[in-house]
DNA sequence: TTATCGATGGTA
DNA sequence: ACCATCGATAAA
């Protein structure tokens, strides 16, 4: 049973996304159920900064979906996406400020694990638990927690995926991994390949 | 009420 | 490269 420290604090979240995007790399996220617990560590993570940002749900304004996203820092936003998938994401930014994180891919340590896998955001919801009956659930517990990690070495940082749509927004460098992880979601420029 | 479109992943 | 699958949103 692997030793998890004191939840991060609301404080913790409760910055820009862009910011706040990196700084998760290498933390826990702890799924609380009857069940167990189930943990998996943080290594890619994607910004979404608000209104301004095309490719950010909130780009729409306050509508019933995005509702979240204008609440406090430190809560969870799901939603389903191409009818399939749950994706997780941690809401960042100021009350009244639309910024949130996706998380796009963990190393699995401790599962339910429903023979998923935790290298893509439709993966890791599937491989932990969870799904959009979360949504607006606060992450300083009981049910999800995240607590700090292994920071990474070397952080990779490119373009966000599958947002080609958004205009200037799609080319921005707002999504970032663990360059010496493989369990990302997909080739990165520069950590893909294998030396020797 | 209806049409369009995804912050994806599995298969060919 | 194609497509399964469905909720949110915008148009009508």
């Amino acid at each position: 049973m692997s030793e998890l420290g004191r939840p991060l604090p609301q404080e913790f979240y409760a910055r820009p996304a862009d910011r706040l995007a990196p700084a998760l790399l290498g933390t826990v996220l702890a799924v609380h159920s009857e069940q167990g617990t189930a943990m998996g560590r943080i290594v890619e993570t994607e910004a979404y900064v608000g209104e301004e940002d095309l490719a950010c749900h909130a780009a729409k304004g306050l509508t019933q979906r995005t509702t979240v996203l204008y609440g406090p820092a430190g809560t969870a936003y799901l939603y389903l996406i191409y009818g399939m998938y749950d994706l997780f994401n941690v809401v960042a930014a100021p009350e009244g400020v639309p910024h949130a994180v996706l998380i796009r891919a963990v190393e699995l340590l401790q599962g339910p694990l429903n023979g998923a896998r935790g290298d893509g955001p439709g993966r890791l919801t599937r491989a932990l638990g969870i799904d959009r009956s979360l949504n607006g659930t606060s992450l300083l517990g009981p049910r999800l927690t995240i607590h700090p990690g292994r920071a990474p070495a070397t952080i990779t940082v490119t373009p966000r995926v599958g947002v080609a749509y958004a205009g200037a927004w799609a080319d921005a460098k707002l999504r970032f991994l663990d360059a010496d992880s493989r369990a990302v979601s997909r080739p990165s420029p520069r950590s893909i390949g294998r030396p020797g």
